[in-house]
DNA sequence: TAGTGGTCTAGACCACCAC
DNA sequence: TGGTGGTCTAGACCACTAC
C-alpha cells in the first residue's frame, strides 16, 4: 500500500510527498480559507503517517505562506498576502506629509489578445487576456498598469461582470479560477512617459517614468500573470526587504 | 538548575531559548564558519533538553541564513551570502547585449565625522563613521556610494590598511568587528545627479538618477549601516523577490 | 469539555562524509 | 568505520479555542 501520497516519487522522503499531496489539494481548490483543514491526527490516520511527519509537511507550507496554523482552532487557508502593492510603490503620504487616502482601482480595458513578446515569453503562451487598469491614490492616478493573464488558466476572465472585480486582482484570481499567486518577482527600472501613458497620469509626454515588471508564480511556481505598471518617477518609492 | 541558557524569559519554549542563546554565541563570535558548531547531540547534552529540541532551535536559525546544515559533516555557521549588491541593481549585459565584467570598487573616503539626518535616525546615534566609494563595471562608474556605521561598533575602522577591504564591504565587518549582517531594507527612488555625484558617475548635473537607500540589521536586529547609493537611472535595474 | 495545535521526549534507522 | 545530520515514530503533556 503506497500510503495514499499522490502520483510522487516513492524515493521522497514522506514529509515531501505529503506536502507535494497538500499543495495539489490547495491548487485545486479544495480548501477554502473559511473551514479549518482536516485536523494533523486525521491527516495522519489518512495517510499513514506519524503526527510528526503531518506537522513537518504542514510547517513547510506555513513557511511559505499557503497555510496559517491557529492554535485550539486548525490549520487554514491562508489567503494571498502581499497584495498592498500600491504602497510597495509609493509613499503613505504626500510631498506635503498629508496621509494619502485608501488606492482605487479603475478598470479600463478586458480582452483577449496577443501579448508583447515578454509577456509571451514569461507566460509562456501566447494565448493572453489583457487587462488595463488604472490606480489612483486620493483621486490623482498614480499608476498605469498593463496586465496579462494566460487564457489557458483563465477561461472567460474577460466576460465576468465588472461588479466581480474588487480593489485588488489576486482575490478574484484565486475565488473565481483558483489561482493562487504564492510569490512574485519585480523589476524597477527607469524610463520616459509615452504619449498614452502620460495622459493616463496626468503628466507630459517623455516625463520621467518609474515603471515595475511583475511575474506573478502559482503555488506550484507556473507562471500566472506578468505585468507592467508605470507610475511618475516624482515621488516614486519602491521598498524591498533582503533576507 | 536552569538548564545552562542564557539569561531569557524561563516561561518562554526551550527552543526559542535555545534559538536566542545560539544567535547571542554567534553574535559574539565564538564560532567560525571554517569549522561545525557542536553536533546536535552534544548540544542536547549541554543544554539538558532532548535532540529535537535541539532541531528545533536550529532549524529556525537555518531558516533566517544564518546557519548551514551539511550532512555527514556537521552544521556551520554561514557567511553572509545577498552581497552580489551591484548585480541587482544593474543588468548583467550592456544595452548592447555584451557581458559587463567583474564588479570593482574604489574607496575614496574613511573618515569619522557626523551623518546626515536620515543615518543618524537609523543608526540611533551621530556617532559614526562615514564611508564613500565608487563602483565599477567594465570601467565605467556605475553606482556613488554613502555609507554610514555606527563607530561604536566599528571602532578604528577608519584606520585599516587599503588591503584590508576586498570589493565586498560586509565580509571586513564580519572578520575584523564581528559585525554579521543579516538582513537589509532597501528604499529606491528617483532623483537628479548633484554636481557631485555628476562628476564621479561621469554624467551631467541633474540628469535622472536612480537612489538606493539601504539600513542593514546584524544578527539581533540591531541597524548597524545606512547607505545612499545612486547611479544614472539609463540602464538601472533592480530586482525584488516578493513572497 | 472535547478537540485543536504547540512543545518536548527518547528512541530508531538511514544517508552521507571524513578519516 | 564512526560521527554527523535526515527522517520518522509513538507517545506525553500543555495552551488555547469553540461550543
Amino acid at each position: 500500500m503506497s500510503k495514499g501520497f499522490a502520483t510522487t516519487d516513492a524515493r521522497l522522503p514522506a514529509y515531501v510527498r505529503l506536502r507535494d499531496t497538500l499543495t495539489a489539494r490547495i491548487a485545486a481548490g479544495d480548501w477554502t480559507p473559511d473551514w479549518p483543514i482536516p485536523s494533523e491526527a486525521r491527516l495522519a490516520r489518512e495517510f499513514d503517517v506519524s503526527v510528526g511527519t503531518v506537522r513537518k509537511a504542514v510547517d513547510g507550507l506555513v513557511g511559505e505562506g499557503l497555510l496559517e496554523r491557529r492554535q485550539g482552532s486548525g490549520t487554514y487557508l491562508r489567503a494571498p498576502s502581499f497584495n498592498a502593492t500600491l504602497f510597495r510603490f509609493f509613499p503613505m503620504r504626500g510631498g506635503d506629509g498629508a496621509p494619502l487616502s485608501i488606492p482605487q482601482s479603475k478598470m479600463i480595458l478586458r480582452s483577449v489578445t496577443e501579448g508583447p513578446a515578454e509577456a509571451t515569453e514569461a507566460l509562456g503562451t501566447e494565448d493572453v487576456i489583457k487587462i488595463v487598469r488604472l490606480r489612483s491614490l486620493s483621486d490623482q492616478p498614480v499608476l498605469f498598469e498593463e496586465i496579462y493573464i494566460p487564457r489557458a488558466r483563465f477561461a472567460g476572465f474577460e466576460t465576468l461582470p465588472d461588479t466581480a472585480f474588487g480593489p485588488l486582482l489576486y482575490p478574484t484570481y484565486f475565488e473565481h479560477f483558483g489561482v493562487l499567486v504564492k510569490r512574485a518577482t519585480d523589476e524597477v527600472s527607469f524610463g520616459r512617459a509615452s504619449d498614452v501613458v502620460a495622459q493616463q497620469l496626468h503628466i507630459k509626454t517623455d516625463d520621467p517614468l518609474a515603471v515595475i515588471c511583475r511575474t506573478a508564480f502559482d503555488v506550484e511556481d507556473r507562471p500566472v500573470e506578468w505585468r507592467i505598471a508605470s507610475g511618475s518617477a516624482e515621488g516614486f518609492l519602491y521598498r524591498s526587504e533582503i533576507n
